[in-house]
DNA sequence: CAGTGGTCTAGACCACCGG
DNA sequence: CGGTGGTCTAGACCACTGG
């Protein structure tokens, strides 16, 4: 059969049609760049009307994981776009959006067979291959962040390569691994002799501790940790109801 | 002319009937619990098609300003809905959810024209009438957050009227006002000596503070800073990109 | 300049659910 | 049961832009 859609319809069918081509890309199947038949071939394909996947691809173009452009054709997204830049933040353009030097400093990176506690922060059953890192984010001379990151090299095997020296782990993955779900977990903590250390603040200082894991589909990507000095920085939110991309009004 | 929309069009067709309904729920013309004009009689109305005006109901319905029901109509929906449950969070909610007793504690309440510090919070030109509230919200017999609050009166004349004996200003205002954008502000402070003694911790402890401003239009309805002991609490957001509700796969 | 997406139309059928 | 929204169709014209 042509008809790439399960044989048993349920739902709507252009929502079918956006999570076939959906899974596509998650799967791989479809790479970043991959430049998707265009929608007179889609309708077709799915034999429906054109207005039917332009509903589809208009969705997935809304959540960013394809890119339309006229006469080009729509092509699935590099990772990077513009993907909840206010959720997750690109360190460096941070730093250097306040008009300081970003300078990155790898502390350790270690490649292991997950422990227990890597299992528990990656929320996984089965060991597997980690990679481990530990660095700093200056800003300037000032140490703008600690990170301590996990990333499953079963869902991102490349990064067994990288040596993090100049692209911090985060643009990294940004820039390669799309992901579909991410959480974020914010608390306050006050530095211990190891953390006021590496942030190059006084012991007991209050710090703003950022987790955050990110996953695509149901495989867990990367868990990080991120604390700042918590005079110092402020993480900012601008957000309107129910997701809504903030409009702005014709002049 | 019948038709409502701005002479000189500009942009898509369904997105200005869409601004143009929009602006009529913000701007308090169809009030809470209206009942929309059907989809058949919008058509007449701006001249269009059936699915044009669906479009822009549809739109309206995702982010959550009306609600729409089969057979009964569309309605303008009462501000509490479901709007943004990530980023603003109910306080009482949050304390039932992990199974603490609420108790809402009214430190102070005070009306009065706006200080400049009050302008500076709000970010307004010109002096106002305001509403301060301090309160204390507790889980359990233990201080879950401590808040302090200013409500522009001249957005939220209601407010006056209320004492908050029982319902939070937070809740309430989720309740009565609808606000069209928000920001938050996320930080680490050292506890001084009396954020220590309102939140029942010791002093120098790290607490996580909370900046909130919220607009309804450009024109400013509440800032509050809420402030919660750091050891225990965790601001929580799951998210997908570009602002994707997550979807539940069907089992 | 022609291929592609963006949008709209006029109509249709259906599912749901309130009266 | 019938009114309402939900969705899809088959087609059209246009705007943009890349080749």
């Amino acid at each position: 059969m042509d008809n790439p859609l399960s044989e048993t319809p349920k739902g709507q069918l252009s929502a079918r049609i956006r999570r076939d081509i959906e899974q596509r890309i998650l799967l791989g199947e479809w790479a970043p760049g991959f430049r998707i038949p265009m929608e007179r071939e889609l309708m077709e394909t799915y034999g429906c009307a054109r207005m039917t996947v332009n509903k589809a691809l208009s969705a997935l173009a809304a959540s960013g994981l394809i890119e339309r452009r006229r006469k080009a054709g729509s092509f699935v997204s590099q990772p990077l776009s513009q993907s909840a830049v206010i959720e997750i933040p690109d360190v460096r353009a941070e730093v250097e959006a306040i008009g300081q030097a970003y300078r990155l400093e790898v502390i350790s990176r270690q490649q292991r067979r997950s422990t227990r506690a890597d299992m528990e922060r990656l929320n996984v059953q089965s060991p597997r291959q980690v990679l481990a890192v530990h660095c700093r984010h200056f800003a300037g001379l000032r140490v703008h962040a600690f990170e301590d990151r996990l990333i499953d090299l079963v869902s991102v095997p490349d990064a067994a390569e990288i040596a993090f020296a100049d692209e911090p782990p985060g643009t990294w993955l940004r820039g390669h691994v799309p992901w579909s779900e991410a959480e974020n977990r914010i608390s306050a903590l006050n530095a211990d002799a190891s953390l006021a250390d590496r942030l190059g603040v006084k012991q007991g200082s209050a710090c703003l501790q950022v987790e955050r894991s990110t996953w695509r589909g149901k495989r867990p990507i990367t868990a990080v940790r991120m604390f700042y000095p918590g005079e110092t920085y402020r993480l900012i939110a601008h957000f309107s109801p129910k997701g809504d991309v903030p409009r702005r009004e014709p002049a």
